[in-house]
DNA sequence: ATGGGACCTACAGTGACTTGAGGTTCAAGA
DNA sequence: TCTTGAACCTCAAGTCACTGTAGGTCCCAT
């Protein structure tokens, strides 16, 4: 079991990266591969070698990602910092979309949790047949009231 | 403009049955290709005819999705649909395990909610260089409390 | 007979990665 | 110096649950 190589506070491989930024080794590939990362410096052998710079934006990429912006919006978060003269209104504008859509998915998970609840605690055990939470799924006249249009989107996504 | 054909009370094109049960007709199809949805009988031309059976079917299908059931566990619950004689406790472990997957993604939304409700709220506009909400992404200490091991799952995804 | 909506198959694409195969490089210990 | 084996490399395919497209065929009211 060796130390990490080339792990000084200015240089580090993609797995010390990865570890400091709690991100996948293939992510960090990934994102390298779709733009997002600027490719990095390779050594003799092929293996990158990552600066400071690459761990900040890396940092920036997870943050965004967990609070649920999808990664186009993400692209669009590190332009403007790329641009920090120009208005941030266009962050403002993506940060307050996604908490709009953060909190329309707190609405409707809470009408799931409260069906889900219900039909476990209808469910007493015994047979099948006769079992409350299958008798709930049949049922063809089934209380959800999302809006016609919007019925079946994303209920099983909720995807942030 | 003519009426859907086939359209008795007893059967039913593909069409009709998507419209019953608020359905795409790709999907359906797709049910049937995986296995969800048994193969109906067809027309001379080829056209699929369905019966009550498989709207009942389908109604099941979409009401477990629409509660964010995954597929294998629609499947699960299916089968017991189908042996009536058999206990029920495996329906109740997928309901009870499907309402905590929700319970979880219903606190971590909010935390969320939380931090985007902060980041909107401190950016006052101006020039993207000073963006409150942009310095909140780039901040290596920034506040979220996940585990280590679950750090970033799927906390972009929050797919119930 | 005709027009055109509804239907058919087959395949590609989505998002955001993850997994796998098969091979190469690096650094520590002997 | 050599060996070991974890960490790295590329490329390709798989995941989930569909959605969309292309190019054709069928059905049935007029």
């Amino acid at each position: 079991m060796h130390h990490p190589p080339c792990m000084t506070a200015q240089s580090f491989s993609i797995g010390e990266l990865g570890r400091r930024t709690r991100c996948k080794v293939q992510t960090i590939r990934w994102y390298e591969e779709v733009g997002l990362l600027p490719s990095p410096a390779r050594t003799e052998g092929g293996h990158r070698v990552y600066g400071p710079a690459h761990l900040a934006r890396l940092d920036f990429i997870r943050h965004a990602r967990e609070l649920g912006f999808p990664l186009d919006a993400v692209r669009a978060l590190l332009a403007l910092t790329d641009r920090p003269e120009r208005e941030c209104e266009e962050a403002h504008a993506l940060a307050s979309s996604q908490l709009a859509v953060v909190e329309d998915k707190l609405r409707r998970l809470e009408t799931l949790r409260v069906e889900l609840a219900r039909m476990t605690d209808a469910c007493r055990g015994g047979v099948a047949g006769e079992c409350r939470i299958l008798e709930t799924l049949a049922d063809h006249s089934h209380g959800h009231c999302a809006s016609p249009e919007h019925a079946a989107v994303d209920a099983a996504g909720i995807t942030a």
